[in-house]
DNA sequence: CTGAAAGCGCTAACAT
DNA sequence: ATGTTAGCGCTTTCAG
């Protein structure tokens, strides 16, 4: 096969289509566009000639004219994890309905998070912000640029947000625990790194009462839970029952448990969050939550808001559900069905 | 909270830097970009005006004027399944550290993809295209407009290509399985559907001669699996060893292995392909493939050829791992330990 | 080293 | 209904 395109043609432009077609560049870009009048036939003449160039339209000067991107972008930490990648597809299915392109930035641990943030602000006509990758000051100078909706984080005035529902879940998670016959807890996770911990810690700290302190964790995945349950378990009187703010720490627990000899839910209970995938399989008790439709609600947000700035700022909580598996313990009677059932927007069955 | 930013304050533009700092916007142009002849005092005091401005220059129009994007996009046809989070993750990453942006498309089952992705071509530079997402007849349109990486997805002529070794790591599967004493087989999962499925299979089959016949499935996740699992397991003589083109469906296939009342491994051997995190906790052999890499090495050759499009198209085929875990069987001595080791840029440990 | 001016390709008044 | 023309905001010759 021998090298091919060494210089690849120079694109179209609108110019070539109107002299094809024997028009004036106006009556192409009316004609190409549905939305303005142009004879029948003139249209299909420049379709035609259009077609034959194979042109497109330069969206850089398309931009540029209209004083819109038709794109909007969203801003992460990572993919992994708690299933984020269910968020960002939820956004793209939507965006891309609703004829925006949509580009990514993952700030992972990036230094210039910020500036990369503003940076992309400025090819966008909105800009989606998933959990703390940003401080609230960069949020509040890029929402004064352009809307911005706020997910999975805790509120900045003036600016929407959708979350699920952390608080009130955790309370029911702490009701279950309780029903159960645990009294001494332990919830792995460090309130103070990410928002959503915080709001699960808070929530079952509150319904337990003092029965329950953090116990912070290096950070959010399986390496990071398994050492600080091991280092929990190592320490004399353990708890009974061991909330993890997310399943990669649970995961976690549940190898060091078993390192330790110890039978879970026998000898100790333990719990997730994210109903990911693997918990399943683990049949761990956790907490499915309407990730694609937190990305859903983001870009449909998003794109009212740019066609029109003006209602005030809107939060929403969407619900979340708790899926009783076996590794909270003997599965009681009294868990309302409903309970078990998986989350509006998710294709997965609970297992256990 | 009053309503605020009714009309957002139309953005600072390089004539009001110019006017500020009191020198023409050819200079202003000239000192924000650092590869000018500008004098440091000039540049000082453009600096300090368009810092002042809060000056951000305009995407298209940039664009417009350097006739280029600083930006490229990848097309995928799902997030979730087998971790193509992580390759848009490591694509995404790469892109960014080269300075350019990333625009996503998830084609999903949209029915208009092929426009979906020739209108994305107008917006970036050069194109990242995971699996068979679209047509060749797309790929070869689109790369004769501007750079193509085609990543896990069979090669198209002129068109570079980054894979990871499918049939050679079906053939060591196979070997391996061999030496556990199996001889009847059977693969799970429709060779027709998708590249990578296609070359599991065929490295596989060749590996085992006539022994092996394929199961399609009606897709490619669990539920999928779980059912074909389960009609083949109702027929008359099952297979020794059931191989699953990915980890999704080889996890289907053990709850079905469960629902039958069969011993994994005892009486069933089965392994999947990609390893999910899932796939340790359910104890699955299966192969390490190394995603973020796959992503990586995209972007990288993204951004050589749109600097320079002249070399030959590029082929590259990235390692596998084979991860022996317990659902194979016994654990024989006869097994490597560097093939229990992890991929190159994965965090993940073997567990079993 | 800096300024003036000509585009980049398109949309949107404004004419006709 | 269609053509003319003035921008959109920036980069980049070309002079000076």
């Amino acid at each position: 096969m021998a090298v091919k395109a060494l210089t690849r043609a120079r694109p179209v432009t609108i110019y070539q289509v109107a002299e094809r077609a024997g028009v004036s560049i106006a009556t192409v870009s009316r004609a190409l566009r549905d939305d303005t009048p142009v004879t029948d036939e003139t249209r299909r003449r420049v379709r035609q000639a259009a077609a034959d160039l194979d042109f497109t339209p330069s969206r850089p000067a398309r931009s540029l004219a209209e004083g819109r991107h038709a794109a909007t972008g969203i801003v992460f930490a990572d993919l992994v994890g708690p299933s984020y990648a269910e968020v960002v597809l939820g956004y793209e299915a939507v965006a891309a309905s609703l004829g925006s392109s949509v580009l990514i930035l993952a700030t992972r641990d990036r230094a210039d998070a910020a500036d990369a943030v503003r940076d992309l602000a400025r090819r966008v006509d909105g800009l989606a912000v998933l959990g703390r990758t940003v401080g609230d000051d960069v949020i509040t100078a890029v929402a004064a640029t352009l809307p911005v909706v706020l997910i999975a984080r805790d509120p900045v005035p003036g600016v929407d947000t959708v979350r699920t529902g952390n608080v009130r879940t955790a309370r029911a998670l702490a009701g279950h625990l309780r029903r159960h016959g645990y009294r001494r807890f332990a919830f792995l996770g460090d309130p103070d790194g990410a928002p959503d911990v915080a709001g699960r810690y808070a929530g079952f700290a509150a319904a337990v009462g003092d029965g329950c302190s953090p116990v912070p964790s290096p950070g959010l995945d399986l390496e990071a839970g398994e050492r600080a349950a091991r280092e929990l378990l190592r320490r004399g009187r353990p708890p009974q029952a061991l909330v993890c703010a997310n399943d990669e720490l649970a995961l976690g627990a549940l190898r060091a448990a078993e390192a330790a000899g110890l039978d879970v839910p026998g000898d100790l209970a333990v719990t997730g969050w994210d109903d990911l995938l693997a918990a399943r399989f683990a049949g761990l008790t956790t907490v499915a939550q309407p990730m694609r439709s937190l990305g859903a609600t983001a870009a449909r947000w998003l794109n009212q808001r740019i066609s029109d700035p003006s209602p005030a700022a809107r939060r929403r909580v969407l619900p979340t559900r708790l899926l009783v598996r076996r590794s909270c313990g003997a599965h009681p009677a009294e868990v309302d069905p409903a309970l078990a059932s998986p989350p509006p927007d998710s294709h997965r069955r609970c297992l256990t």
